[in-house]
DNA sequence: TATACCGGTTTACTAAAGTATACCTACTCA
DNA sequence: TGAGTAGGTATACTTTAGTAAACCGGTATA
């Protein structure tokens, strides 16, 4: 009844770098992103305009973030004006099995959800 | 320079199914809720011990939330006083590779940040 | 009688996430 | 001169997620 100690230190143990990968990729912004630079990079406005609906303040705090754990690269050309360049490097796309997994179940889920459609 | 119709429409059909996914399992509790039942069925009282921190407030809505996508059963058992066992459906348990990538992939990540150490 | 367990709900609150809007410099095009 | 582009920042606001604490009926234990 009470879980036993071995119970509770295996999910805690299973649990953590689960939570690490969520706390990465986690909001609502991060993993649309990820994808859009998978197909290519790209610039700020040329992002803003591909992923629907975000505000150029939270593609900017994401990418920020994302820069931060080294998902992304940002850089600069001394262009006139200056032209601002994303990129997925090769850590961000090791994350291309994950974003792989997660789609195939959400494939799945809306074909299961719209069979006993409304 | 602009994205081509192409681009964005590849993209969005590449993010949907992904959203999907977040949809049902995004929050802070839904993952941890899904791994402690790997573990066996669980009542209630039990799940709040075993899941570090959470109320029984968001275990309660949240449990809800994953009965109503079928990931989770909810059995009444007429015992007195009664017992309310919880446990994976099929369905629930096909989130077995998902989850599986997110662990593999935070470990790893975990490993990474702890090389570079502070 | 008092305390504690079970399976929650209710109320009130805070904190985090996200949005909307305006604004900034520097540049190009007509 | 005015409008539009690029790459953002600043301010203010709303919405959602999550927390804390009290409470509920019923049962059991001492």
């Amino acid at each position: 009844m009470t879980p036993t100690p071995k119970d509770h230190s295996e999910c805690t143990r299973n649990l953590l770098p689960v939570k690490d990968a969520l706390d990465i990729l986690g909001g609502k912004w991060k993993l649309p992103i990820i994808i859009a630079l998978t197909f290519g990079n790209k610039r700020f406005k040329e992002m803003q305009r591909e992923i629907n609906g975000i505000t150029a303040k939270m593609l900017s705090k994401e990418l920020k973030d994302l820069e931060v754990n080294q998902l992304v690269k940002r850089t600069v050309y001394d262009t006139v004006p200056v032209s601002v360049e994303y990129e997925l490097t090769t850590y961000g796309k090791s994350l291309h099995k994950v974003i792989g997994e997660l789609r195939t179940w959400g494939l799945q889920h809306r074909k299961k959800v719209l069979s006993k459609a409304e």
